[in-house]
RNA sequence: CGGGGCGUAGCGUAGCCUGGUAGCGCGCUUGUUUCGGGUACAAGAGGUCGUGAGUUCGAAUCUCACCGCCCCGACCA
């Protein structure tokens, strides 16, 4: 290719909307430009690069036995509503209409869809383990894009969706995308972990997802660097110790604090109650039920950890400005602040209890009064817990649950998602098959995501220094970008970067001779911005002694004979190629 | 949806408070110059000042509504 026909509109200053390094260089370095919030063109250097990370999913899918298919955009409701998802997605759910008014799905993933070709073809256990993959445009309603291509109304995604006979094959087939995954973004280039991870409206219950690990990611992960445990903080736990038990002490006894409605105040003179023995309790409300949750003073809790174990579809904090919300605290007597587990909840009211709190005595909570509290709680005597499990959110320093070593976290950027989903779909959508002993089961799913566009973005937040971005060889749009500094048709140096241009080309190499009439250092500057892993400088000093450049992008120059250029070009290829 | 900020040439911005000629840098065009890290000089093109309504003799500037964008939060497969 040459520089003054690959249309790459570069930008010496960066465009106002962009906040992280990765979406400023996108746009800097002419990859791609932003049509309104959330939706992105791919110009054609970008697309170079999106069709690079898309060949390498391609060749590792391909290499597990899984096949591509392509399934509708457009998906019809009726199956969403056959597997539940359209009342639990709602909110994420692009829905248009027809000219007839009938309603449209734009496919956010495609659970439903393949599941009904397997409910109509796979009939018989021979026909399993199979596993279909396709690389295509998703949508989603995002309260918020951000990022450039990190969260977008429209991107693209590579999904897979396994089935076997077995829970026990379906673990191989899971496995088999694990593995995958790891090659995957080990390919692009990637810094990269698999994690322990809550399953969301996907559902299942066995999950990990892959993270990049990158300051501006949206997640953050616990990990263990003694024994390699590392999961999402919505999903992960730790070894810290249940709350200290006292001896038991009197009946619990109600003292006045006006005006006491936080754990802080609380904690201080005159009542000076340390938050670890103080038991916060929150109302929420789940699919419109109430529910009282108790954690401890001194810990946060994990919404994501609640949604899931009470298995609602909506999960929110009572609020008292809402109407009906403030009748339930009615019921409890008191306001937030002052609420407690122990005296007037409602017989049908739910209560959750987080495991830290097993066992623990001696402790004050609200007294459902309101300037009242209690003290010498003890849970096991005082409060009838309808459930005990983890709710907390863990915090770095503590101790490992594996190993005892201190947890640390960190940011990170999901770029996929493996799921073991059981039978939920294959249920619901009647994805039954004859076994061999001649009963009929329901097959046993999985479902395997990668954010391909959020990859790319992701290589480049890790792939970048204050010059621009350094694009892993194996993405890179082109290889190597041979730079002329005098273009002139007749000079030595074009007639040698055209011989050089023309030899790289017959061997394979994505190369790009940049062919524009300017001077050296915008060249220069623009190369290093696109980031090419090679260039090859050829300049009238230089070649006076019959050497060129050779520069790996971010590396040191080394002078070659001219004659050689072209082999050691290509060894440095090789050696960057995994 | 809540909070905050912004909208002036392709990009980055000044002007707005205190109403009266729309300015600068980059980029673009032409010419000269220069030629190893975003040359220099000269000439030039390019603007519904987000949209609509209002106040006013007069609105980029003041008021109201709407639209769009960015950030924080909520949400997130």
């Amino acid at each position: 290719m040459r520089w003054t026909k690959a249309f790459i509109p570069t930008l010496k200053e960066t465009p106002a909307d962009a906040e992280i390094t990765s979406h400023k260089l996108l746009l800097r370095a002419g990859l791609v430009r932003k049509l309104a919030g959330g939706l992105y063109t791919f110009l054609p250097l970008g697309l170079r690069v999106l069709r690079k990370v898309e060949q390498i999913v391609r060749e590792e899918m391909d290499r597990t036995g899984a096949l591509e298919v392509l399934m509708p955009a457009l998906q019809p409701p009726e199956i969403w509503r056959q597997s539940g998802r359209y009342e639990t997605a709602a909110d994420v759910l692009f829905k248009v209409r027809d000219r007839a008014k009938k309603e449209w799905i734009m496919s956010p993933t495609a659970e439903e869809v393949i599941t009904t070709v397997a409910a109509a073809e796979i009939n018989s256990y021979r026909q399993m383990p199979v596993n279909f993959y396709q690389v295509c445009v998703k949508f989603r309603d995002e309260l918020r894009p951000r990022f450039g291509l990190m969260r977008a109304k429209e991107f693209i995604m590579k999904d897979a969706y396994s089935f076997d006979v077995s829970d026990e094959a379906a673990m191989v087939s899971y496995h088999k995308m694990y593995d995958a995954y790891k090659r995957i973004f080990d390919r692009c280039g990637l810094q990269n972990f698999p994690v322990e991870a809550d399953t969301g409206v996907i559902g299942g219950n066995y999950s990990h997802e892959f993270m990049v690990p990158a300051e501006t990611g949206e997640n953050e992960v616990v990990y263990c660097e003694a024994c390699g445990y590392a999961a999402n903080i919505e999903k992960a736990t730790s070894g810290i110790p249940k709350t200290a038990p006292r001896e038991a002490g009197a009946a619990a006894e109600k003292f006045p604090t006006p005006g006491v409605v936080t754990i802080d105040a609380l904690s201080k003179a005159p009542y000076s109650v340390p938050a670890n023995r103080q038991i916060k309790t929150l109302v929420f409300i789940a699919d419109s039920k109430p529910l009282l949750v108790l954690i401890r003073g001194d810990d946060q809790l994990n919404e994501t950890k609640l949604v899931a174990r009470t298995g609602a579809v909506q999960v929110r904090p009572a609020d008292v400005k809402n109407e009906a919300d403030l009748a339930h605290f009615k019921s409890l007597g008191a306001m937030p602040g002052s609420l407690g587990a122990v005296a007037n909840v409602p017989s049908d009211w739910t209560v959750l209890a987080d495991d830290r709190l097993h066992g623990a005595n001696d402790m004050t909570t609200g007294a459902n009064e309101d300037g009242f509290h209690l003290r010498n709680v003890s849970i096991e005597r005082d409060i009838k817990v309808t459930k005990w499990c983890d709710l907390r959110t863990v915090s770095a320093g503590e101790p490992c649950a594996k190993c005892a070593k201190a947890l640390k976290i960190r940011r990170a950027i999901e770029v996929g998602h493996v799921f073991k989903l059981g039978t939920k779909y294959s249920e619901k959508l009647n994805a039954t098959f004859l076994a061999e002993d001649g009963s009929r089961k329901a097959s046993f799913m999985g479902c395997y995501g990668i954010g391909v566009t959020r990859t790319l973005q992701a290589i480049i937040e890790q792939c970048n220094d204050k010059d621009g971005i350094i694009w892993p060889t194996l993405v890179a749009p082109y290889t190597v970008c041979i730079t002329p500094l005098m273009v002139g048709a007749d000079t030595a140096v074009m007639k040698l970067a055209e011989q050089i241009y023309a030899e790289l080309s017959a061997k394979g190499v994505d190369v790009i001779i940049d062919d524009r009439d300017d001077r050296p250092g915008v060249k220069f500057k623009d190369a290093d911005l696109v980031g090419f892993p090679i260039r090859v400088g050829i300049g009238e000093k230089s070649l006076a002694n019959g050497e060129v450049e050779l520069k790996r992008r971010g590396g040191q120059l080394v002078l070659v004979k001219a004659e050689d250029a072209v082999a050691k070009v290509l060894e440095l290829i090789a050696s960057a190629s995994n």
